[in-house]
DNA sequence: TAGATTGTTAATCGATTAACAATC
DNA sequence: TAGATTGTTAATCGATTAACAATC
């Protein structure tokens, strides 16, 4: 295995994609595959494949392509998908809500432990079987429990005061939802997913198709 | 302008982004900014903001740098974001609810239309002051209603199938939350929000950064 | 005018693709 | 063994950065 830290952004972010689609052969019972079969199910090439996969080792063997379970699994171990991650939602509205229910349905390993919200109306109910506790208590719950990730989808306005208190707790990863960039210190990793960029670049795209025509 | 087919969607990427942050300072009241200043504040080499913006034209003024409200409302018009885009949501679990919230709020030319779902206990409901549809008239509702995106909400199992009738209906965009990859035709566009894919990158740094301590 | 900063060309860097020897 | 397909090096392509002449 290769010094991690110098893989591009771009291959960890094939790797799910490849994970998601190797899954799918395995439920279906396929028990090998070739860089090439892949490629024409994933869309890249499969040269790419091959580069990308020997970034971590060698999984295949030659002459007969890549053991589907095997891949699966080693692309789920590079990813650390064989661990546990404690998670706490910030932010109990409909998105925050989303989150929680598809972790419960999708067992991964990812786990929603605590949710917390600033709305009185809130605080005490119990959604998705996890009970809102109040954001003033977030201190005091992360000191008492090892939380992995903090998951923002509070508003723009408090986002940063959510991250310092998410990473004061120990936290070791931000998923950040409000639509806004965070700062935190090199120790913690953030990944955003901005939705409105997301919309306003297929706006773009929309665009763009209706002048060809 | 250039021929925009051949600007990289790497590029296309970065101006919602930089929109974010000229909006903001349009706000604070700030009326010019300089590619150096915006590449400290949005974290992109000045150089890099330059070649970016000059290649939809020359927005700048030498000696001077770009004026804010100016270059804000040009990055909008590239995007396409001073026109209005009418959407349907199919799906209106948590995730759905939370993207027409966002829609409403956020007074943007994003307007949901339509909400459908299949189940039978939704359906009739008013979510955020817009009426649940049965699924099964979506059809016809397309047919009478010019949407421009769709947005897919809905789980796995139906993604392809709702995506077919958004696309035969005459959508232009298809704005997909489904774990899955879609096929559309050519003249439709897809972006996708792949939520598990994005966490688990997030699992991989997170490990690495425990890995190098 | 002098200083500042763009627009744009050229240089560099990194990522993707092609090619093929190694080997199952 | 012959055929297939990997792992890996080399070639290409594209995107980012540097540099600077143009010009406000």
């Amino acid at each position: 295995m290769r010094d991690d830290s110098k893989i591009s952004d771009a291959v960890i972010k094939r790797l799910p994609r490849y994970r998601r689609y190797l899954e799918d052969m395995r439920r279906r019972g396929v028990d090998r595959v070739s860089s090439n079969e892949l490629s024409r199910i994933v869309g890249y090439t499969a040269s790419q494949i091959r580069q990308d996969l020997n970034n971590f080792g060698g999984f295949g063997q030659q002459g007969y392509g890549y053991n589907v379970e095997s891949l699966y699994e080693q692309i789920g171990n590079i990813l650390g998908l064989n661990q546990e991650y404690k998670m706490v939602i910030v932010g109990t509205g409909n998105l925050g809500q989303a989150i929680a229910n598809y972790t419960r349905y999708n067992k991964s390993g990812f786990i929603v432990c605590g949710m917390f919200d600033v709305n009185p109306e809130l605080i005490g109910l119990r959604v998705n079987e996890i009970a809102v506790r109040d954001y003033e208590t977030l201190n005091s719950y992360l000191a008492e429990n090892d939380i992995d990730i903090g998951i923002i989808t509070a508003g723009k306005d408090s986002a940063q005061e959510v991250t310092d208190r998410l990473v004061e707790g120990g936290v070791r990863g931000i998923w950040n939802f409000a639509p806004m960039d965070l700062s935190v210190p090199a120790h913690v990793v953030l990944r955003n997913v901005h939705l409105s960029d997301s919309l306003h670049s297929l706006a773009y795209y929309i665009n763009r198709n209706k002048n060809q025509k």
